[in-house]
DNA sequence: GTGAAAGCGCTAACAA
DNA sequence: TTGTTAGCGCTTTCAC
């Protein structure tokens, strides 16, 4: 043994050492070389050396240490995706069909996340833990439209979520105005007349709020209903924030006979206090959400949702990193928006 | 430039070359050394060597090399967390929470799935890229409690959510047994007479079914109520297998008023068949999950469960494996049982 | 089929 | 205040 471990007691009941491949080696009398090429599997060792090594590695515990491996071979083969917070059912739900779809390229996702800060968003691409790895997914909902063109990497990106940025960076994105104007327009089209509008801050220019609240406004216009200022309710994504714009549009007395609520999370903590008002969904509220997650058709009754394409989301994104992975960039970095489809169940009215 | 990059054609548009520490250094006239320092912010370095270094860091848009760093260091600064799905609310709720915790204590959590599978975990921590991260909590769902004590490791590792485990690793569980008893007994309680049990294997022993099907037999043995084991109904933990799972009961002309799911995300599945076999909720059947994810209260009928002890849990996560970090092991493997308790809502009758 | 040497990019320890 | 040396644990290259 080199040296204690972390915790070299002696008598420790636990693993006690770092074993490395250098102890392997001395303990099999091979070099290290050899012991490299047996864990790695390659041709030319000798059967009875190969025994040797085995039995020194099984003897002493040894695990290969990846920061080494990863230090040589350049990658890691670990994929990031870097989301606004872990708990978003949309992400959560995101990742696990990128990690079905890396898995088959002998990548792994795992995933962190930003807080939806700038700060955090900056860290994970530039100031950069970046070289951990292969490639990075990053969700960009703070970072400075201006300031992505300054960042520096060579690794793979890709970026999603938002609108158009002219960047350098592929970019994939879900079609959230067309998306909002469906969902409103469908509202309008089964008769409602005063539709809140939930969630954000649409004041953010080049926001998801602004880009959703901008299709509730296209669809207004194509209709000719005006908006009503008033109708719209700026509030974070979580269950209660849905919750609590209902109430507070219910508090000061503005009447609405419809809900498009910016994602499935508010629109669900939407429902509630409907529920709690004892308003009847969707004879006196209809609700559309935003993200069709997958409870969205569980609820009682289920929720309509606009679905932002999430299968053809993940493929492409899927394929844009692995094609900056093998081949750099083929060409000027691509901007892909996926079409959104308005999912109607039953907190809607069916289609005149 | 040291080498081309990754990317290394020339009049490339976006970053050609990796840049190291050597190569500031050469451009800013230093050693190798004085860049470390100025990056690093360690105090003795001149003002006017600060400038020039860091002029050259921005000049060549240098970033460093965490594979190096952690190499050197022996530490990454990163928690891993390893589940069975990245989807499950449950999980991703628990990940916002430790990463709350241990972003105070300068680490971030990653997290990653195992698939709920052997090989899976196993990787997780023995075939181990554990030297990647500082410390590693682990959901454990398919390893074989034997294999348990045979993994070795040097890296801290708590091991979550399974029952007690004679095992050389910290343990936190949630008091599944306890829990489902309360659940259960309340349906008895309150009039059930034959509660249908949803969700896992319950045959595989030490498993989290297993575990919350005992807690639903004690409560029926001290309810004196009998279990009709044509009421266990075994399934997976997807929403649709919840409905699926009551379907077959209604199908199959199987009677009962009351359902205890073994995960929210099983009776959320559950309650959406019921409402479509036109079942009240709680008058014909009532209904309790097991999780207390955060939907559960702002759906409609709002949701009972039990609460696992998610605070508790967390805090308890964090401080067995900062212990590790630091100090080591101080004394044996700690196994810790968090108290569940139920919470009343919509879908049961209120007691008594 | 096996090994020796060199070095990935960084930093602790010591020297100047 | 700055630089030199050495080496983290691994793998590539090339010699034997």
């Amino acid at each position: 043994m080199k040296r204690s471990g972390r915790w070299g007691g002696e008598g420790d009941k636990r693993a006690s050492t770092v074993v490395t491949m250098a102890d392997v080696a001395r303990s099999a009398g091979v070099s290290t070389m050899t012991v490299s090429n047996v864990i790695n599997g390659r041709p030319r060792v000798g059967a009875a050396t190969r025994e040797r090594v085995l039995a020194a590695i099984s003897d002493l515990g040894y695990q290969v240490n990846l920061a080494a491996r990863h230090l040589r071979a350049g990658r890691t083969g670990v994929i990031g995706l870097a989301v606004p917070e872990l708990e978003r059912p949309y992400f959560a739900q995101l990742a696990g069909r990128l990690a079905d779809r890396f898995e088959t390229h002998g990548l792994r996702i795992v995933m962190e996340r930003t807080g939806a800060s700038r700060e955090g968003e900056l860290d994970a691409v530039a100031f950069s833990r970046l070289r951990m790895y292969d490639g990075l997914i990053l969700s960009v909902v703070d970072i400075d439209p201006a300031e992505l063109t300054q960042i520096r990497t060579d690794a793979p990106v890709v970026m999603i979520g938002e609108r158009a940025l002219p960047s350098r960076f592929d970019h994939v994105m879900m079609d959230n105005v067309d998306g909002a104007r469906q969902a409103t327009a469908h509202l309008l089209a089964t008769g409602a007349r005063r539709v809140a509008i939930l969630g954000g801050n649409p004041d953010i220019t080049a926001s998801m709020p602004s880009l959703r609240a901008e299709g509730y406004a296209v669809a207004h216009r194509e209709a000719g209903v005006p908006v009503d200022p008033e109708l719209v309710v700026r509030c974070s994504f979580r269950l209660q924030d849905g919750s609590d714009a209902i109430r507070s549009l219910l508090d000061r007395g503005i009447g609405f006979d419809a809900v498009f609520a910016l994602t499935d999370v508010v629109a669900i903590g939407a429902l509630r206090a409907l529920a709690d008002a004892g308003l009847r969904i969707p004879d006196d509220v209809q609700v559309v959400g935003f993200d069709d997650i997958d409870e969205a058709s569980y609820l009682v009754p289920s929720l309509s949702s606009v679905n932002p394409g999430h299968e053809e989301m993940a493929d492409t994104i899927t394929s844009l990193l692995i094609a900056q992975i093998n081949g750099g960039p083929t060409g000027d970095p691509k901007e892909l928006i996926v079409p959104a489809q308005l999912v109607q169940r039953g907190t809607t009215r069916p289609a005149g």
